[in-house]
DNA sequence: ACATTAAGTGATT
DNA sequence: AATCACTTAATGT
């Protein structure tokens, strides 16, 4: 069998299972034609801070942690890219011909499909890819102000379950094999902090905790 | 058995 | 909620 045709049916199957509401046959056609299928191991650096992005990701399997730094380089946990997602933050970058304001590391091996940038522009013509960026940008959005609430009112143990929830999603695990201390990074807290609510959501049956490990229960 | 690291606790701001 | 200082528990060598 050839390269090439094993290429071009599997990215048609890819786009199947994973991207279900992207349709349009000359869309499909595009992204076959100049879409790259990628493979990445856990931990790799997929996009740093000031880099020039060249392509966009459309996530297939594994996970993507996406984070933004501060004036003082404290990392900033911005949120978790899934199978069938786009990054919203390298969207608004490219299409405004910024550098990349973010930072974004493998969790897991991630397979994945590159487009280069220049079509990002061009497939707005495309009402499928239209209402693809867009939901992405309104899922983001509204994950915006959900966590904005929590913080103004200081709703850490809202923002940790929350955290442990769109963790064991984004890992397919109901166990999340992580220090208090790793959380408390990613949440900008403290680990004090975060052992004392696990604790309490322990005494509440919502959690099993042991050392490195936190099973969450439904 | 000992050192290291994770987690628990109380007091203070 | 964050930080400090200290204790206790788990784990690696």
């Amino acid at each position: 069998m050839c390269y090439f045709c094993r290429m071009t049916t599997s990215i048609e199957q890819l786009l199947d299972n994973h991207f279900p509401t992207i349709l349009d046959t000359e869309l499909v056609e595009g992204i076959k034609e100049h879409a790259t299928y990628r493979e990445v191991d856990e931990g790799d650096l997929l996009m740093d801070i000031g880099a020039k992005i060249t392509t966009i990701p459309m996530i297939i399997s594994g996970s993507v942690k996406v984070m933004r730094e501060d004036e003082e380089g404290r990392e900033l946990l911005l949120y978790y890219l899934k199978p069938g997602e786009t990054c919203a933050m390298s969207l608004t970058c490219c299409m405004a011909f910024k550098r990349s304001e973010i930072r974004a590391v493998a969790q897991e091996k991630v397979t994945m499909l590159a487009i280069p940038v220049e079509f990002m522009d061009e497939w707005m013509k495309f009402r499928d890819w239209r209402s693809f960026v867009m939901n992405t940008y309104r899922m983001r959005f509204e994950e915006l102000l959900e966590s904005l609430d929590s913080i103004a009112f200081h709703r850490m143990d809202e923002r940790l379950l929350k955290y442990l929830h769109d963790k064991s999603n984004s890992l397919n695990a109901s166990e999340i094999q992580m220090s208090h201390q790793e959380i408390a990074v990613d949440l900008n807290s403290s680990r004090e902090v975060i052992s004392r609510i696990l604790k309490q959501m322990e005494n509440k049956g919502l959690v099993k905790l042991g050392r490195n490990k936190i099973l969450l229960l439904d």
